[in-house]
DNA sequence: ACGTATTATTGACAATGTAATAAATAAAGG
DNA sequence: CCTTTATTTATTACATTGTCAATAATACGT
């Protein structure tokens, strides 16, 4: 039975829970600001966190966080260089920047204390 | 009805990406040094990260983390207090401190640079 | 002995991670 | 022209992680 309707969780914004690797993709638009698009957080993501990833895992992830509200995308101009369908630009929203540091912060103090303790002695 | 043939598919160290929350795991186990147990861990995680999470959400990462090589663990001494099964204790093994760094350093690499000007004008 | 408090374990399902594959679109080349 | 090829987005499918509810174990108190 599913006759509820409140239970906003799981819907809007997974209560402050991004992915690894959501949290990546986001910093990646944040950091192309007027050029990200796929094949740009592809690189991107590639050359930062050393993390080769398919470009159907970015753009899975894109619309992911779309539908929550975390980023927002709108088409190219009409200005295509040699084919393909025209590029979809994203940028973070303000939601998405609170979520990222929230994450950001969470980890930070899990961090905390570790910093450069983290070797032991077996 | 079976055709799989026993699905080996036990992956050793699942390629180093560790989710959110086995991070998590990991750390308080650290901090824990002596005394990471499940509901010491949860504690852990709830007061320095302020998430709350239920204390199977944390033996389940457990198992996970150690059928992967990332924790190991050994019941306690018989000498429970009030009650209660022996209490298993975790110690994060090197290879967790590794996968547990890896994935700091990624993080680390995306954020650079956008340390303080995750605002937007818009 | 029985109920209760404390801890661990299992089972089930949702969310996220990732890759293979498809679809769209326009320049290039014969 | 029309077929090929390059570029980019979108869809499908399945594996891994996240999360909680329910259950089992075990020893203390009465």
């Amino acid at each position: 039975m599913n006759t509820s309707k409140s239970v906003d969780r799981g819907k809007v914004v997974g209560q402050g829970s991004l992915g690894e690797f959501e949290q990546m993709v986001l910093l990646a638009v944040l950091h192309l600001e007027d050029d990200a698009y796929g094949a740009a957080i592809q690189r991107e993501i590639d050359e930062r966190a050393g993390r080769r990833r398919t470009i159907s895992a970015i753009y899975v992830t894109l619309v992911r966080l779309q539908d929550k509200g975390l980023v927002e995308s709108r088409l190219a101009d009409p200005t295509p260089v040699r084919g393909g369908k025209a590029k979809r630009f994203f940028t973070v929203t303000p939601v998405g920047v609170v979520a990222l540091e929230d994450s950001r912060q969470a980890m930070d103090r899990m961090w905390e204390g570790l910093e450069s303790s983290t070797r032991r002695a077996d």
